[in-house]
Formats: structure tokens, C-alpha cells, sequence
DNA sequence: TCATTAATGCGACAAGGTTGCATTAATATA
DNA sequence: TATATTAATGCAACCTTGTCGCATTAATGA
């Protein structure tokens, strides 16, 4: 990865996590950064003991997972159940070129096991009355790397 | 409903237990044909508890998600997980007029806290290289009859 | 420096689902 | 019909994921 790149991923970072205590009046703990900072920096949809593993300060369970719906709450991070039925939280992704929402699919390959956010918008026409207010739409399959 | 509309699905769920039972080898068993039979007459996605709530015969959890996997495996019922994590069962409509396969839009109602399948096939287009094998999508928020 | 209270750790708990093992009963065959 | 086979069941134990109450700690503002 080029220099810049690394360069524009800290900046994002610490910009969220500035934001978060700042805009969102969050306090500004060890915990709650390296939560976020894992997240950033995989880029991935996490579960809570894989987040866990990749962190440097331990930290406790109920913890992990209030500071993740702490995170959703403030929308600086999403949730998506799998079909395993665990709950994998992503980053909202906003410094990069397209913005990504939270209106669109998500893909776990079953050799990696890992679970990413897709680039592509979910589109259905509903049925006549029915009003969608949130949607969790996950593809299973296999991923560009494992194949 | 009309009458002609009873005894279609009648004639249907008897099939599909007959297909199930000659067919897949599987033994003609009481606890088997009432869960087919709660499943057939709701026509919903239906979770393990609900599904024992509507049975008149009693049968422990464990057998219930057994048979429920079986079908599952002969492919006469197909699983969804929805967002709270937890596995719901429906037939695999085939007597119908439209087939729905399962490749289709589940819609999960926040106020009657149904599941339903919807006739709306899930159209999408995965980025290079990854192979999409099964999908698991869930759209949420208020049903026809509850607006 | 101190007061306020958000954030944390710990334990207990509940729900959902699976598994092992003994028992029951559906089916095929004699 | 009687018997053998083994699929299906019931029960208990267990695991995993996630939440909650409560005491304690520590970030923040005054
Ligand atoms: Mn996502
Ligand atoms: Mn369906
Ligand atoms: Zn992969
Ligand atoms: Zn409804």
C-alpha cells in the first residue's frame, strides 16, 4: 500500500474517533479507541471476539459491546447479522472516494470467513404498502481473494 | 378464502409430506406432519417457538429443530436469519401459482412481528471474482396490514 | 483540586441452538 | 404376523452470543 494511502486511513481515523468524542461528547478512553482503530484498520465486519483478538489493550466482553452499540448509536459504525447469527459491526466508511451507506449488500466468503462491506446498493421494489425502514442483506459465497 | 383455495393447499401440504416421506426415505412420523402442517397453513417464516405454539401435538425443542433441519435438507423448507439473529423456517412453495425460489426478499414486520417471503427476487451484481452461493436478505419495517 | 458521571469490570443471567445417549417406534423382511 | 433394523425422539447437558445490574474507576469540566 502507498505511503499515501496509510497517510489518508490515520487521518480518516483519528478524524472519527475526534469526532466521536468531540461531536457525539463521548469520553476519550483507551478501550473505545482501539475498538475503533481495529475496525479501521481491517476494514472489515468484525464480530465481537474477532475485534477482540486484534487489540493490543484487553478489555472486557459486556464492554466491547457497549462501546459497539455505543458506535452504532452514534452512527460512525454499523451492524449486520449474519447468517450464523452473530452481529458484525463495520465502519461507515465516509473519507473515501465513494461513500458508502448503509443500504447495501454485504458478502462473507465461507474459505476466509470474513465479512465485507460490498460496494453495491440493495434495489427491490417492495410490495404495495409496505414500508422498508432498514435492511440486512448478506451474500454468501466465495471472495475474489480465495478463488 | 374459497373453498377450492382450502383444498388446493390441502392437496399441496399432503404432497409435499408424501414427497417428503416416499421420496426421501424419511419415516411418516406425527411430529414431523404437524410441523409441516403449521408451516403450510401460516405460510410464514416461522421460528422453532412460534411453530411449537401452533402444535397440537408436544414435542421437544430438540426434535423440532432436527425435523426442521431435515427439511431443510431435502429442501422442501428453506431457513432465513433475520436481524435478531434468529432462524426462522418456511416451505418451499411449489403448488402456488408463482414458484418462489429462494432467492427472494424476506420482509420482517416490527409490529405484527411476522417474517414473510416476498415474490421479489433479489437482483444484484457482485463485484469481479466472487461467486455468490447463497443469500440470506431481510428487509425491515411495516407490513401491509399493519399501516 | 474536586465533583460529576461516563465508562469499565465482573458476575449473573437468558435465549437460542446443538450434541450425546438411551429409548421408542416406523418400516422392511421373513 | 412376528422380528430385526435403525430412524426418530426425549431428555439432559452443554456452548455461544449477547445483555444487565451494580460496584468501581477514571475522564472531564469547573
Ligand atoms: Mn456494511
Ligand atoms: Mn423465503
Ligand atoms: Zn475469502
Ligand atoms: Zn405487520
Amino acid at each position: 500500500m502507498r505511503q499515501g494511502c496509510i497517510n489518508i486511513l490515520q487521518v480518516c481515523r483519528i478524524n472519527i474517533f475526534d469526532y466521536f468524542c468531540t461531536m457525539m461528547k463521548r469520553r476519550n478512553t483507551a478501550t473505545q479507541e482501539a475498538v475503533l482503530a481495529v475496525l479501521t484498520s481491517k476494514r472489515r465486519a468484525m464480530s465481537q471476539d474477532a475485534i477482540v483478538k486484534q487489540m493490543d489493550v484487553r478489555a472486557d466482553r459486556a464492554t466491547i459491546y457497549r462501546i459497539l452499540n455505543r458506535f452504532c448509536e452514534d452512527e460512525i459504525v454499523h451492524k449486520i447479522v449474519a447468517d450464523d447469527g452473530k452481529q458484525y459491526f463495520a465502519v461507515c466508511i465516509k473519507c473515501d472516494e465513494k461513500t458508502i451507506s448503509n443500504n447495501h449488500f454485504h458478502f462473507r466468503c465461507t474459505k476466509c470467513e470474513t465479512i465485507e462491506c460490498l460496494p453495491t446498493i440493495v434495489e427491490f421494489s417492495a410490495p404495495q404498502n409496505y414500508k422498508v425502514q432498514q435492511m440486512n442483506c448478506v451474500l454468501v459465497g466465495v471472495c475474489k481473494d480465495c478463488d
